[in-house]
DNA sequence: GATTAAATCTAGTACACACTAGAAAAGTCA
DNA sequence: TGACTTTTCTAGTGTGTACTAGATTTAATC
């Protein structure tokens, strides 16, 4: 029983950091099979089909993601800024899937390639990420702190938007961290990129 | 030879629409011949190889995004804000991905599921648009209206993966237009989601 | 150490895919 | 019409894929 755990843990990291870097149609049951040195049809005792395999990577993504959002804001105590609240999702999503583990990033890295039982099967899932960032806006457009004039959906679907498509440029090597980028994208749809009106021209980079 | 360049022409179309709605992998020759009532094999007497032809919608597609955002900058006459600049780009590339034909979109559905080679071949150009976007950048940074306290290279590649993730959610059916995302995604990362703190609330939604 | 159960392997099947060769059809123009 | 070219089709090949059946090995239990 032991053991059986323990590869089917193997299968499921090897299948996670694959469907993270190269993809779901590159992911093939052989080559995880290799990774872990087994045996293709090896895998076939531990799971029954590879969309069973890629749904169950993609269970344990979004529930990292989720859980990550949700200790973040758990760790804010007391009355605080809605924005602040806005910004600890921001930069807590980042981390999860730029800087984080395989799981959350084969999740973002897939969006789009799965075929449609799997996309289907994680559509709830998405939902309920989805009404994380919902109540953080209305909290924030209701409070007066966050512009009511514009549709909150769109603007919720903006920011994950830019969020999930870093992971496509985003480069762990560079000097620029997942928090770094988690931290752009507040300030940019926050606070925005300009200057306004009224204050000085900002010091040069 | 005219009747070979319209059925090049419906091919390439046909190639276009499927990379756009069902992506790369999806995408079959078969299927292609499938869509203008040939068989599989006589596409070969246009194109050398799926990828080859595959290219060339991408190819297109690139042309086509730089075209509409070029034109609608160059349709800026006289002096004015590199805000309003940014705007009109934003928003062209929105129109242009979002509303506009099945090239621009099957080039950002595809991105990340592209084989290698197809992915180099395309490099150079994702570079060239990228310039376009910098520049922009650079313009209000250096006239004093746009912020320079934050990395110029992340804050374009998150307004450009703003509007390219909004392929993954956009319905042109709804009553959200193309536009009106070009609209929110500029209000959000020039202007930015807060109302200040000096500022009146803003009247609900 | 013998018996049973768990785990993996060997050796395949069936199918979808990109792609090819050569025959057949369709179009062009004297 | 007839000779020629262009275009499409028929009929295949080879490869990689997910997946299966049954033998074989490894581990656990008495």
């Amino acid at each position: 029983m032991k053991k059986s755990d323990r590869t089917r843990q193997d299968i499921l990291d090897a299948t996670a950091s694959s469907l993270a870097t190269a993809g779901y149609t590159a992911t093939t049951v052989k080559s995880i099979a290799e990774t872990i040195g087994m045996q293709d049809a090896s895998i076939y005792y531990h799971f029954s089909s590879k969309d069973e395999l890629v749904g169950e990577v993609l269970d344990i993504g979004t529930a990292r993601a989720v859980t990550a959002v949700d200790q973040a804001l758990a760790e804010l105590q007391g009355d605080h800024d809605p924005r602040e609240a806005l910004r600890v999702a921001i930069i807590a999503h980042a981390e999860a899937v730029l800087g984080g583990g395989d799981y959350p990033r084969a999740n973002v890295r897939t969006f789009g390639q799965l075929p449609p039982d799997l996309t289907h099967r994680h559509r709830q899932g998405h939902r309920n990420y989805g009404q994380i960032w919902t109540r953080l806006i209305d909290d924030g457009v209701e409070s007066g702190a966050l512009r009511g004039d514009l549709n909150r959906s769109v603007a919720r679907l903006i920011i994950i938007g830019a969020l999930c498509w870093a992971i496509e440029w985003f480069d762990a090597g560079e000097e620029v961290s997942a928090a770094d980028v988690g931290e752009h994208v507040f300030q940019m749809v926050v606070n925005g990129l300009s200057i306004g009106e009224h204050e000085s021209p900002a010091v040069s980079v």
